[in-house]
DNA sequence: TACCTTTATCGTTAATTTGCGATTAACGAT
DNA sequence: ATCGTTAATCGCAAATTAACGATAAAGGTA
């Protein structure tokens, strides 16, 4: 057991990567987003479809699709009267990449 | 665009591992604990010590420790009157597992 | 123009989370 | 037995989140 002496500075991960990561853990955070996500890393989705699936209102599928479109992790294409999401690679890329850096930093 | 048909039931990740994924990602979703994580990354730290490179009360800080330690991303073991905690790498692991597998599922 | 379908937003309620100061608990040392 | 130190817990207020039903918005179609 030794004690915490080290400072942070010298560590290249700094506050915005804490608060980048923890935006896109917070939007995880939650079961039905979770699944929303694994649906769609299946391919892209209506919102009508997602919604028979996740067994909860349209309001709150809808909700927690807005968190996770804000979240950067989900794209939302328009074309009326319907809404085709996919899933933002890239996004899933960041966290893994943060996710590992912070172990190491 | 095509429409979202497929079951979920033949994809192996259950729902106990999207319920486990949300719990891993709700418990790093604050930037206060994830600023904790890398701190203990770096090494085994006395509450003490976390409390005076988080800047937070002290209650405050043991409260997001009471979340990490619940959620299995820390370990603390008490030797009075101090508490030593320390990261849990497989929990890291397993989240990091269970972010790779829903990607392919 | 008047529908129809689908998604987003509003309004509300209940539950949870965050943060703090104050207190308690635990134990080693005096 | 008392004191000192450290971490956990309590009690509380404020803020945020989750969920729902109802409503609105936005276009296509008849």
């Amino acid at each position: 057991m030794t004690k915490c002496l080290q400072s942070l500075k010298h560590f290249h991960f700094n506050e915005a990567e804490e608060q980048e990561l923890a935006a896109y853990a917070k939007a995880i955070g939650h079961p039905a987003r979770v699944r929303l996500i694994r649906i769609l890393a299946g391919g892209v989705c209506l919102g009508s479809d997602l919604v028979s699936q996740i067994g909860l209102a349209q309001s709150t599928v809808s909700e927690h699709l807005r968190v996770l479109k804000e979240a950067g992790l989900v794209h939302a294409e328009v074309q009326h009267p319907r809404t085709c999401f996919s899933l933002r690679p890239e996004a899933l890329d960041r966290l893994q990449a943060l996710l590992q850096d912070i172990r190491s930093s």
